[in-house]
DNA sequence: AAAATCTTTCAGCGAAACTTGAAATTATCT
DNA sequence: AGATAATTTCAAGTTTCGCTGAAAGATTTT
């Protein structure tokens, strides 16, 4: 596990490290179906945030034992995701890549793509469906108007999500740490339930 | 398509309700990814939300083609995601179950499960790592402290996530509504750039 | 308490997703 | 332009995941 050379006192500490690393590598893919991305991209995604530097492929393939095409792959959805870039290496020619390092700029991104590749579909499919049930005149059976209330509370409710993201997930968005802090903070209507129970 | 024996005119209106709901099924169940749950139990959930009737484990397994099996496991695990109920229905013993019908409650269940599922376990994780690197005295290596200051910021983003949850997402929940929709009206910081451009 | 009815579990099967490694492509250097 | 180095693609192999259906387990009725 640790480099051969080291003297004694750092030796712990750089085992540490690596420790450390390896065990965020693990707990960061575990994540992977959070964000909706595949677990190598996030054991990827998680080498380049917690060392900071920038990697090429092959520090890559070594570190995390996978091929050559995997490594290519997953860095070059990373960087479609927005999560990491390009980092020039004067001395070499090689690509380097570096993960951002702001991890609410990082969430961001996420909830950028996440958005235009689901919830935007989503709302188009919704549109189209409202079509089908045109409510003929005014005296629409009830199940049709049951059916487009449905649609439509469900249309407004990632319309809402939608247009946050849009205002607070731009590249920009400096509002979202502010904004969640106030929101963790503010007051609520009393009512005391502090939710648990699962299982009942 | 329709069911045999229906009238001309409300046929067409009965044709035009089942080919909507078959479409919202098919929508919903591609964002199955989203929520983190199979693509069956979103078929399920689809069904339950968008006719907003009681139906039992025959029902489903009629409309959407699977198994007894299949549908069972599904109706379980939506039970114990919380977007779904049991419901008695006077006249007969089967179990019947109907989809919560406020989307906003829905989201909230949803909200509250991922969060128990995905981000205590990483924040317990966050927690172990950070006792790997202790920071030899005052003087750990610089490498440690970009580690752990690292380790901290991603920790400092998901309690603030966790807390909007507990807070947001609680069973009562009451503000979410009112909250996002003032977050999706507020004004901003003025800065132009209204995102866009995915593919430079 | 036996029968009837409904629900859950689970081993095996099949489909979908992921990974590999070598060939093809692109970019860089002499 | 030819040689060299780096990157991407993709068919084939591997793994993972979800579905089925029959059997076991509950629950209610007679």
């Amino acid at each position: 596990m640790a480099k051969p050379g080291t003297r004694i006192d750092p030796t712990n500490a750089a085992d540490a490290l690596e420790a450390a690393q390896a065990q965020f590598i693990e707990s960061w893919s575990t994540m992977s179906g959070a964000w909706g991305i595949s677990r190598t991209m996030a054991q990827v995604h998680a080498l380049l945030y917690v060392t900071g530097e920038p990697k090429c492929t092959d520090d890559v393939m070594e570190r995390l034992e996978i091929s050559r095409g995997n490594a290519s792959m997953s860095l070059r959805a990373l960087l479609e995701w927005g999560v990491i870039a390009r980092v020039e290496v004067p001395g070499d020619r090689k690509d380097y890549f570096q993960a951002e390092q702001d991890v609410w700029a990082m969430f961001r991104a996420i909830a950028r793509q996440r958005i235009k590749r689901e919830v935007s579909p989503l709302l188009d499919s919704l549109a189209e469906i409202r079509e089908l049930t045109p409510e003929v005149g005014a005296k629409g059976p009830e199940e049709l108007r049951d059916l487009n209330r449905r649609l439509d509370e469900m249309r407004e409710f990632f319309e809402i999500l939608s247009e946050i993201s849009q205002r607070f997930a731009g590249p920009s968005g400096a509002g979202l740490k502010v904004a969640a802090k106030l929101l963790a903070k503010t007051p609520l209507p009393r009512k005391k339930s502090p939710d648990q129970g699962d299982t009942p």
